[in-house]
DNA sequence: TTGAAAATACAGACAGGTCTGTCTGTTTGA
DNA sequence: TCAAACAGACAGACCTGTCTGTATTTTCAA
């Protein structure tokens, strides 16, 4: 397939180079100029791909999500093989990902803070991927614990959102274990029941 | 006395807009030239008043702190009529905040994202709140519970912070009753215990 | 009480830089 | 040949911070 434009790899260049500054420095400290420079494109290329600015930010975060997903799928299956416990291992991928190099928290918390604008489709897309990534966490839940896990999914949420903006202020991973213990002290007290 | 230095009336309009329009736009999508024009200030005013911006943005975060313990101290008394537990009335006074006109979450959070440096002074201010913020409701924890709250304060400090964000982004404070029932069960059994 | 000096605030031009987005023209590669 | 990418000037708006000069208020002494 030429499907030279879907995976354009100067698309593909613009779309790391952005993504990976938006989410080091922030949405509007990064200027097009600094991302075409880094990402070695002429501008007119990037206007091509991406018609502007916020049409740049959308398809950043849609990547992101991507990204993200894979990486906890991929971290789930292998912490999977010591931990059979499917929330253990969520909190083990979590504490990977808040050590991982330049952990600045959620991209798209970040991004809702940064835009400050509901009606934006960054700002929508924030919100959608939270959902999707609560049921995601809801269903991790329910494995472990059955159907009463719907009953505790919505504060493990929390506790993993808390951890999260906690870990980036604090500038320190620690934190997730006080989220985990909580957690697991919750699944095992509804399973209790 | 020379109060006209320490309470200015023009310093205090600044202080007031600054502080209104950081939080609503957000630090870096408001200029100066606004600040001044809604505040009906001279330009050379804000500039004697605060070197810089980075200068403004601190000030207006420390002020904030102050509203924001007033807010607190004020509404738990109010609520404490009603509920004798503290931490009941805390989650009271949380509630009031989400529902708030203009909410848009925790501005010492959003000052951090918007900041992107761990070295401005700012974020290491907002820093330091969380650590004065999450000191305040282990207090609260431990009056409920004795000693036994220093275990479980962590972690409602991690449901109150999750709260937040998840507030702002859903666009909705219902979910601070999802924290407030998983916070109060962690207390009960940890009271049991 | 009055009058001059000093502090404070206002008004707005300005410099030098950045931002997004447009435009023209050239080069490259299939 | 033709589409994609490069290179870079450019417009128009905005940014922070400086500067000059005027007006208002406060202070304090005669």
């Amino acid at each position: 397939m030429e499907r030279t434009k879907a995976t354009s790899e100067v698309r593909q260049r613009i779309l790391d180079t952005a993504d990976r500054l938006f989410y080091q420095d922030g949405i509007r400290a990064v200027g097009i100029d600094r991302i075409i420079a880094e990402a070695d494109v002429a501008k007119m290329s990037l206007y091509k791909h991406f018609p502007s600015k916020d049409d740049l930010i959308l398809a950043v975060l849609k990547y992101r999500e991507e990204k993200l997903l894979e990486f906890f799928t991929d971290g789930m299956e292998r912490h999977g093989k010591r931990t059979k416990d499917k929330l253990r291992a969520f909190f083990a991928v979590l504490k990977d990902f808040f050590e991982s190099p330049g952990f600045r928290g959620c991209a798209f918390q970040n991004a809702a803070v940064e835009l400050a604008d509901p009606a934006h489709a960054g700002t929508q897309f924030a919100k959608d991927h939270k959902r999707r990534f609560q049921d995601f966490l809801a269903g991790l839940v329910e494995e472990s614990l059955g159907k009463g896990g719907a009953k505790v999914a919505p504060a493990v949420g929390l506790l993993v959102e808390g951890a999260i903006v906690t870990a980036v202020i604090q500038g320190s991973p620690d934190v997730v274990d006080v989220a985990r213990d909580a957690a697991l002290k919750m699944a095992a007290e509804a399973k209790g029941l």
